[in-house]
RNA sequence: GGGCGAAUGGCGGAACUGGUAGACGCGCACGACUCAAAAUCGUGUUUCGCAAGAAGUGAGAGUUCGAUUCUCUCUUCGCCCA
């Protein structure tokens, strides 16, 4: 190939990049002729560099908003940012800048990234949740949201780190210790605020059946997230004490309450005040806060007790009295703070029996033992017979067990049956200065006080030293101390969890440039719900729960949005993966800092006598520096390779593996087609000949095909065809003939290119004159299919033979032209039983 | 421990509702061009076998004329929850 017909991807992909945004070809707006499609993949984190997971990110967003656009849609793709957080906080401190700088800064820098992408945005939408444009609105909401009694105020645990004075997210405590300071992590009580997710616990249950367009898999997590539980609440009998006479459990496994040993209370139960002058018990109490909050923590922290003088009573059993515990496995927010130990049934319960020595008294027994069956180390919790449990001895469990037992229980009046759910209420405060503030205020009574709307928006002081303990805003006298209504009061000084922000960002887009409302009715009305949603499996949960619920909470009590469900389809893309390599003091290697020559073994690239070790693929991680940086791939390959490279491995839903040979590869591809091109654009300028059927035929299959896969997500598969076509093309083009039809059909296949490749396509479609209104090409339904087919002979089930036929023909015709080819003598006709005829597919001959 | 999902050539992966397993790409081999190499183009490439042919979709069973596809058991891996 010369230089000369080189393609120079710099110059094309820039020209069209230019072109898009100076005729703002991706811009949009209402049209009520049109059907809308919203496609909106998930806001990036401004890090500062985009990486290849964004690129799979937003590829395939951008595939589906160009192919529904040409496609006669309406299109809504926007892009924003997810400005605040941690990181830039943690930046700042480590730079010595300001988070905000910071974070421009980075904004700028990755705008221009995804620009060079190509990516067919409306970048007149473009939000950041860190801009005041922003977040007065998110705190407008909350003041609805508050004055809807959807948000409340009250005293819960954190994670504390005790050395940098702050709260820990779940996520940050790795191993108990604080993921910065690594001191071991404390619980402690602080006000914080919560919104009311639970009230709609069932509703974002039950509701999730409608949505299917969601992978099975999310819903399920959502599912298992949302726990709802069926059990029943047992009332106890108090012995012991003058100032409690019963205590509630809740319990989903009522039938095994004659195996019961202890009760078990949370240290935080209402009891636990008549206790609260007891040294043993304070110290008790103190003992539980040094672990972490999470269910795992829990889950695995030494079981401990504090036991009391109280004695409770099998409501079941009069004779069977047992003593009362506070436990720290025990946890206020879930059921009623209460539970029954029952510690054959139970391994938690057992792990404490035995450390307390209680009583294990098995209750029910695997269908396959005797009477004699008893519990020592490990809780028995799978299906059988109740036994040893007096007028219920018998039942299954836990098909009757569970249900006859609340039964008895409720005609007694002993227990009601009651569903729980194991969702929490969302705690959204946070101890941090780069967040949206809350807009509240409190007066010298400590009461709530809701910022007035003319002193809204509550923006961030700027210059504030964030190089501190705890919370920087705490330290903000100027900022804090505010009149209202001419009274002294002080701010909050907590801010608004990151997942608040994005928790109605979709909403934001579609009226983006209203100053003075979060959204227009009619905007909203017109675009949403967002079509496809596209983005990491890793926010499965969290963020579209509250998605979710914001929706519903918005429509509380408001007739101008009719919607519940944000997102009508969901996408989860896989992971970009690329192999590790350590060198000899297991030092994290780039993967341009070694080489190799035949793939298995590798070497230092400034050191080819030291081998490197070779780590399996993961995802890429910063933190294990197997990464490949998009920017430089996009500049070494043009942004179509990358793009197609992409999409061209594995299916979108899968983990990718990044392969330099196929980046290559692609890169190859594009260099190929832009010379097929040029040389069918000099065919076509040559004198007509005839009309090529088999083009036609050709080009109607692939871009059915393309539809297909386009509509499945089966990008692979797209690319896929795209190599037939070049193929196919390409012995079009090496007869040097002109077919009358040879442009209408190659124009069409650029067409069907443009979603994947935009540039080069389109740049193509440029040299042949095509005008500007590009719609996607029909597929007729003639020639889907060939005149002749091929059918397989089966002897038994077994193909054995192949024979060409004519499409559709009936079985006796078929038999008539297999019997004149003598493809059966040698099989013993007087073994035949029958035969299997598929039309247009196989005839199978039964012998015996 | 529970839930969900996956397993197909040397590798990534195709295969519509049970009907020709291995599309397409990578890699590899051979050939053309070249003094030569790179690049490019062409041909081939599941395994065993010279061939005819046989076997073959993680393992084992089952349903069926026919199973990568449906059912059961097991193994391994991944994800989520604990």
């Amino acid at each position: 190939m010369s230089d000369a017909s080189r393609y120079n991807f710099k110059l094309i992909e820039d020209k069209w990049q230019k072109f898009w945004i100076n005729n703002k070809t991706f811009s949009s707006k209402i049209n009520s002729t049109k059907p809308k499609f919203y496609c909106l993949e998930m806001f990036p984190y401004p890090s500062g560099k985009i990486h290849m997971g964004h690129v799979r990110n937003y590829t395939i967003g951008d595939v589906l908003s160009r192919y529904k656009s040409l496609s006669g849609f309406n299109v809504l793709h926007p892009m924003g940012w997810d400005s605040f957080g941690m990181p830039a906080e943690n930046a700042a401190k480590q730079n010595k800048t300001n988070p905000k700088t910071w974070t421009e800064q980075n904004i700028k820098n990755m705008k221009a990234q995804l620009k060079k992408l190509g990516l067919s945005i409306d970048w007149d939408r473009e939000i950041s949740t860190c801009s005041p444009e922003y977040y007065k609105h998110q705190q407008k909401l909350f003041l609805e949201l508050y004055d809807k009694g959807l948000i409340y105020r009250k005293e819960s645990y954190v994670n504390w780190d005790p050395v940098d004075k702050t709260v820990l997210a779940n996520e940050q405590v790795i191993d108990g210790k604080g993921w910065r300071s690594g001191a071991i992590v404390e619980r402690k009580k602080l006000n914080q605020w919560f919104f009311k997710i639970t009230q709609f616990s069932e509703e974002l249950l039950k509701e999730l059946q409608a949505l299917e367009e969601w992978p099975k898999k999310v819903k399920t997590m959502q599912k298992n997230w949302i726990g709802k539980s069926f059990g029943c609440e047992v009332d106890f009998k108090i012995e012991g004490s003058k100032n409690v006479e019963s205590i509630k459990c809740y319990t989903t496994r009522p039938d095994t309450l004659f195996g019961l040993s202890f009760l078990a209370l949370s240290i935080d139960h209402p009891i636990s005040k008549h206790y609260s002058k007891n040294e043993d018990f304070i110290k008790f109490k103190n003992e539980c806060s040094k672990a972490g909050t999470t269910e795992e923590a829990i889950a695995q922290a030494q079981k401990i007790g504090f036991k009391t003088n109280l004695i409770a009573i099998n409501p079941l059993d009069k004779n069977t009295k047992v003593p009362v515990f506070f436990a720290n496995f025990v946890l206020m927010d879930y059921g009623l703070g209460a539970v029954f130990g029952c510690p054959a049934h139970d391994q938690r319960d057992l792990d404490f029996a035995k450390k307390y020595n209680l009583n294990i008294k098995a209750v029910v027994k695997p269908n396959d033992s005797d009477e004699t069956f008893s519990v020592t180390d490990e809780a028995y919790t799978g299906s059988g017979i109740l036994f040893n449990s007096d007028f219920l001895n018998g039942l299954k469990v836990p098909e009757e067990a569970i249900s006859k037992t609340i039964e008895i229980l409720e005609q007694r009046k002993l227990g009601v049956k009651k569903t729980n759910y194991r969702l929490k209420d969302w705690g959204v405060s946070r101890q941090r200065y780069w967040g949206c503030p809350i807009p509240i205020a409190y007066d010298d009574q400590n009461n709530i006080v809701k910022i007035p709307e003319d002193q809204l928006p509550v923006t961030l002081p700027e210059n504030v030293n964030i190089d501190t303990h705890g919370n920087p805003l705490d330290k903000e006298y100027d900022w804090k101390n505010i009149i209202i209504n001419g009274k002294k009061c002080l701010r909050e000084t907590d801010t608004l969890d990151t997942f608040v922000d994005s928790s109605w960002y979709f909403l934001r887009f579609c009226s983006s440039n209203d100053k003075i409302k979060p959204f227009n009715k009619e905007e909203i009305n017109y675009w949403m719900p967002v079509d496809q949603y596209i983005g990491g499996v890793e926010h499965a949960i969290l963020h579209l729960l509250y998605s979710r619920f914001f929706m519903r909470a918005i429509n509380l009590d408001n007739k101008d949005i009719e919607l519940k469900e944000p997102f009508k389809g969901l996408f989860t893309q896989g992971m970009v993966c690329h192999e590790t390599y350590k060198d000899e003091n297991n030092n994290w290697l780039y993967p341009n800092e070694v080489f190799s020559e035949n793939g298995r073994e590798y070497f230092l690239l400034d050191n080819s006598k030291k081998k490197v070790k070779v780590g399996p693929s993961e995802s890429m991680s910063k933190s294990k520096k197997n990464t490949i940086d998009p920017e430089i791939m996009i500049s070494q390959y043009g942004a179509d390779s990358v793009r197609f490279f992409i999409l061209s491995d594995s299916p979108p839903e899968k983990d990718v593996q990044w392969s330099d040979e196929g980046m290559i590869s692609s890169f190859k591809f594009i260099q190929k087609f832009w010379s097929l091109s040029e040389k069918i654009i000099q065919i076509i300028k040559l004198e007509n000949s005839s009309n090529n059927l088999e083009l036609d035929i050709f080009t109607n299959r692939a871009i059915n095909k393309i539809n297909q896969a386009l509509e499945k997500f089966r990008y692979n598969i797209i690319i896929a065809t795209y190599h037939e076509i070049f193929t196919f093309f390409k012995k079009i083009a090496d007869t040097n003939k002109n077919f009358k039809n040879l442009k209408d059909n190659f124009e069409k296949i650029l067409i069907v290119m443009s979603p994947v490749i935009p540039h080069i396509a389109n740049e193509c479609l440029n040299q042949l004159d095509y005008g500007n209104d590009v719609k996607w090409p029909t597929v007729s339904k003639e020639n889907l299919e060939d005149e002749k087919i091929t059918l397989v002979i089966q002897i038994n089930g077994k193909k054995k033979y192949t024979i060409e036929v004519e499409k559709d023909i009936d079985e006796e015709k078929a038999t008539k032209k297999i019997n004149e080819s003598n493809l059966l003598k040698k099989y013993d006709s007087t073994k035949f039983v029958r035969t299997i005829y598929v039309k247009n597919r196989l005839i199978n001959y039964i012998y015996n």
